[in-house]
DNA sequence: TGCGTGTCACACAGATCGGTGTGCCGCATC
DNA sequence: GATGCGGCACACCGATCTGTGTGACACGCA
């Protein structure tokens, strides 16, 4: 009853919030603690290191794709928009993956790691949608499309312009037309 | 005759090599000063504080672009090889600018308008070269070309692949042609 | 009623953080 | 030789870091 939410979860929210809105080496384990409402007792018995923790929370940032019924192209598109409406909401602060590896960089061998995952799973989303779009070389394309959503995504943190998105998404239109028939 | 470089050199050259490398928030002023050779007391004696010398780092970090006489659009393109030569090296560790921003989170006001100093001017050289080539719109071009370069360095950071940006250099090949006439 | 468990607050360890104060030493200049 | 000064070593400050040890309290369950 006293838990509306269970340990891990509570934890796992409070310490998204902070990694991500402040930066993982800015945030101690006592900041997460106090922010899911225990004692750091409590949260190391659920994990056994802050290493571990941040895994989690980088794990638990990969999430799958909702699917979508746009022709396969428009699809690809979607993803800059739906980049542009996450701008906006305010809260923003870059790729949780690349930012863990830009933090923790000597250290960054299991960030690193999930983040390919991420990266690699992103990667072959697109590609399969440009497969399905009928264009040339599907493989080459997708991955320089995956350039542009980063570029876009590093050029926001910087210049905090939504405008960006929208931008690489005319770019991904070219692309995608030129590799047409 | 005892100092071979004047105090403030010899610092930059360690806190350069130390925040890019390891990251601005792993690496202590300690750290510095002993890369550097000196003591503490000397180093805040010549930067009043942390965020100065990290503002001094970043501040040499924007270095004039080497006149070229390849043709316009060649020199566009050029700037991806050079990045791809870069990376090859060994030592790279993605745009500093970018990770400062990344790093320092909610402090990083100084750090964000030195990035934004760099990146437009950077766009801005892209663009005076688009508009020698005459392709249309060379503002929007500019600015899409700057993000497929933003990308491959975000990419080259998590997944430790040159070829990335011959990908992007591609892609810009792709935007300008289709932009011309 | 008593026991076990989960969680708490709290203090602590040892290290490191940014930053400062002090006193000494080598050296150049007068 | 005296003086001044730049740089050094070193110790220290309070704060924070990750991680642990402890003892108490509240609860479910027998």
């Amino acid at each position: 009853m006293t838990e509306r939410a269970p340990m891990a979860e509570r934890i796992m929210a409070a310490a998204d919030r902070l990694f991500y809105q402040k930066g993982i080496r800015a945030v101690g384990v006592d900041t997460v603690a106090a922010e899911a409402g225990i004692s750091k007792r409590s949260l190391y018995d659920t994990f056994p290191s802050k290493d571990a923790l941040v895994a989690a929370y980088l794990r638990q940032r990969i999430q799958p794709l909702p699917p979508s019924d746009l022709p396969p192209a428009a699809q690809v598109l979607a993803l800059f928009d739906q980049l542009h409406v996450r701008f906006a909401h305010g809260d923003f602060r870059g790729c949780p993956f690349v930012n863990a590896v830009t933090e923790l960089a000597e250290d960054c061998e299991t960030a690193r790691a999930i983040a390919l995952d991420y990266k690699e799973d992103r990667r072959r989303h697109i590609a399969s949608l440009l497969v399905r779009a009928g264009v040339r070389d599907p493989e080459v394309l997708a991955s320089q499309i995956a350039l542009l959503f980063e570029g876009a995504i590093a050029s926001m943190l910087v210049r905090q312009d939504a405008e960006v998105a929208l931008q690489a998404r005319d770019a991904a239109a070219v692309l995608i037309r030129a590799a047409e028939t």
